[in-house]
DNA sequence: AGCACGCCGACT
DNA sequence: GTCGGCGTGCTC
């Protein structure tokens, strides 16, 4: 008898049997197609894992399919090995994990999107002629020469890319009965060359990396690209993906969220000639459809994306590029908690293709994979062009008069390099105005209802904000504790920055960059373009600012406050203060305007900043992992984090103690347990948030830890109660 | 999750 | 008597 197992979207950590559809043809039924069956008392949308003659069930129980929705399977075998790898390894149901790798539409019973992907070959008529009589029409010439190469058929795209415009044409060939169009039914094997436009020459350091990597090319091997801001790992990333689409494969390449897509897009794209998919989270579900099937056809030969991405299926992958890869944002928050640069080492390793992870601020976990030599390091330790180091400097603001958070010192620098007509940039990683309201007669301070935190005050538009639950109301005219007139602001946030330097330097163009400032969709993009094209002299802003784009007239780096960073709770803050610094850093200068940067600090002793400023990241970051080895933590150790969270204290640790109790009745030896404690911030949008901290000095002993443990605890009555989630190597402790 | 079942209190 | 509260169990 004919079994289907199959994948449905449910919190339940196991797969559905069903029997095969009534008169179907066997042959249909082949895995990643989707079906649409019963489920309880409705219907859901499901994916064939596998056909087997077995079942656990008796077939009594087992329900039949309804109906098969694809003719062609969405997802290859290797796609559907990589999510089961990826349910596995973070503990989250399977059919979860597939139906979040699929466009929106598809998860539930809609038929795929036809249409789009049309592509031009010759008729049998047209493989007849013979190009070279065509001497009158050469651009018709062109095209026949071109299609005859590739017999399966090419995209408009392609064709274009080679011939240049040329609508017409095809148009003319098609009248005369020697083209055609059809619909590409199935993955597109052409290989296209790109034309190879002018690239710079590569430096020997480049073109060591891009060689070592091409030498790779036909099995797996991954590597991390070290390369200090501005040494050109973008033109390693043009040079190899050139090379692979020219051999006919596809190219991955993951960056991360804040809005460095349309920028490598572009780089890309006028570089390469080739029509590149992009996708983000700006996509409406439409786009994002027609962008995974194009990628799932092998239609997009490089496809730029940020996490998500790392799971659309690609048939025809070669090459995976993660960039940046140290950013937080590869790491899902919440649900599925998966790491995309993981899980694109473990694709390129399942599609026998080499990963390169990029960065100028490498993580420890990725140095220390490659000091054990699972990674391959690759440095490329000179800025392109010859372009100056920035020189890094602290500025110990100790008993120094502040005026909204600058230093005169700071103040005097601006000046001077503003009137030298030089870009200033000033980094405060902290949005609204200011991030306390307080009263001066009884020291009331404004607080989230809802969390344990303060609000923040937005002058501009008079509200109280909670940037932790989103909360928002009206700022407070009088103390609500003792009716107090005078309500004060205290600290600095990047509002109030603004408001100081443009009363400070008025006339000068000055432009905030925030989360705030850049609500509304393309308004990023519009105040990066003003910037490029000089009309401020005055950039200010938070972490976006600080990621990725490149501002050569910036001769001056504030970074205004940065002992807040200091004081991270969890033991990476070091690390990731040190990230942030290089890569405020690394926005600035170029060979004949070095640039400088200033950091204004409390602290200007601290060990971990004097190895950082004085012998750089690299120093810095082995520095940080013989701490972390001395101390047993990551990456010299492996934790998992369970977190609950609850209306009220109780059941959220009742839930946890029970679950602590369950995992010592396993008896395992080599895993500790810890806790429960309560996470950062106890009390956050309105829940109370507990966790228990799993870790342990072998990945494997910790998987198979909570391969036991998960489930049991997924079956405990109290974990109805409880809102819980695991998180396998958590990055942040919140 | 989403939905039904079932077992207790307070209603016209 | 029954309407509906949410604790409990199940989904092939």
């Amino acid at each position: 008898m004919m079994i289907l197992k199959v994948a449905v979207a449910a919190p339940v950590y196991s797969i559905f049997d069903y029997l095969p559809p009534v008169d179907c043809a066997p042959g249909r039924l082949i895995s990643g197609i989707r079906l649409r069956v019963p489920f309880g008392r409705g219907e859901r949308c499901g994916v064939l894992l596998q056909v087997t003659t077995d079942s656990q069930l008796q077939a009594s129980r087992l329900k039949r399919v309804r109906e098969v929705l694809d003719e062609q399977a969405l997802f290859g075998a290797e796609d559907i090995a990589l999510l089961r790898w990826a349910a596995d390894y973070y503990h989250y149901p399977l059919g979860e994990v597939i139906a979040g790798a699929l466009p929106a539409r598809l998860r539930k019973c809609a038929k795929e999107q036809k249409g789009g992907l049309s592509g031009w070959r010759l008729t049998a008529l047209g493989s007849a002629v013979d190009p070279a009589a065509l001497r009158r029409a050469p651009r018709q010439a062109e095209v026949m020469r071109l299609l005859m190469q590739s017999p399966a058929g090419l995209s408009p795209q392609d064709i274009t890319l080679y011939c240049g415009a040329c609508a017409q044409v095809l148009r003319n060939l098609e009248r005369r009965g020697w083209l055609e169009q059809f619909e590409f039914q199935s993955v597109n094997r052409a290989h296209v060359a790109p034309s190879s436009a002018t690239a710079p020459d590569l430096n020997a350091d480049q073109r060591l990396a891009v060689d070592r990597i091409l030498a790779s090319l036909s099995g797996f091997a991954s590597y991390l690209l070290d390369g200090v801001t501005g040494s050109g790992k973008t033109e390693v990333y043009l040079e190899l993906v050139k090379k692979v689409v020219a051999l006919g494969g596809q190219v991955l390449v993951l960056t991360p969220e804040i809005g460095l897509t349309p920028q490598l897009l572009q780089r890309f794209q006028s570089r390469l000639q080739i029509s590149i998919a992009v996708m983000h989270s700006g996509l409406a579900e439409g786009e994002r459809e027609q962008v995974w099937r194009r990628a799932r056809l092998a239609h997009a030969r490089v496809l730029i994306g940020t996490r998500s991405a790392v799971f659309v299926p690609m048939p025809e992958l070669r090459l995976i590029l993660v960039d940046e890869e140290h950013d937080l944002s590869f790491k899902q928050q919440d649900g599925f908690r998966y790491s995309a640069r993981d899980v694109a080492v473990v694709r390129a390793r399942r599609c026998n293709c080499p990963v390169v992870l990029g960065s100028a601020t490498p993580s420890l976990e990725s140095l220390k994979n490659a000091l054990d030599g699972r990674y391959l390091h690759l440095r490329l330790p000179q800025r392109a062009g010859g372009a100056a180091p920035p020189r890094i400097e602290l500025l110990d603001i100790r008993s120094t008069h502040l005026e909204a958070g600058m230093s005169p010192v700071l103040t005097r620098l601006l000046e001077v390099e503003l009137s030298a007509g030089n870009q200033v940039l000033l980094f405060l990683n902290r949005r609204g105005y200011a991030p306390i309201l307080t009263c001066h007669d009884c020291g009331w301070l404004a607080q989230c209802e809802r969390c344990d935190a303060r609000m923040t005050l937005h002058l501009s538009d008079n509200l109280l904000s909670c940037h932790h639950c989103g909360g928002q109301r009206r700022v407070d005219r009088y103390c609500p504790e003792c009716g107090g007139k005078e309500l004060r602001a205290l600290g600095q946030g990047t509002e109030r920055l603004e408001e100081t330097l443009r009363a400070r330097f008025p006339g000068v163009g000055l432009v905030r960059i925030d989360r705030d400032a850049t609500r509304r969709r393309g308004t990023l993009e519009k105040l990066l373009g003003e910037i490029k094209e000089g009309k401020h002299s005055l950039l200010l802003g938070t972490q976006m600012l600080a990621k990725g784009h490149h501002f050569p007239d910036v001769t001056l780096v504030g970074i205004v406050d940065l002992d807040q960073a200091l004081f991270g709770a969890d033991f990476r803050a070091g690390e990731r203060m040190a990230q942030l610094i290089v890569q405020v850093a690394g926005r600035a200068g170029r060979a004949e305007k070095p640039g400088r940067v200033i950091i204004q600090t409390r602290h200007p002793e601290h060990p971990l900043m004097q190895t950082l400023l004085c012998s750089g990241y690299a120093a810095f970051a082995s520095e940080s992992l013989r701490e972390r080895q001395l101390a047993l933590l990551p990456p010299y150790c492996f934790q998992a984090l369970l977190r609950a969270e609850a209306q009220h204290r109780a059941p959220a640790l009742v839930f946890l103690q029970q679950c602590v109790e369950l995992g010592v009745s396993l008896k395992v030896t080599d895993v500790e347990l810890w806790g429960p404690v309560s996470a950062p911030m106890e009390r956050r949008a309105g829940r109370y948030r507990f966790q228990l901290l799993l870790q342990s000095d072998r990945r494997s002993a910790l998987q198979e830890f909570l391969a036991e443990w998960i489930p049991r605890i997924a079956a405990l009555k109290s974990a109805r109660r409880v809102r819980w989630s695991v998180d396998v190597d958590p990055q942040e402790m919140l």
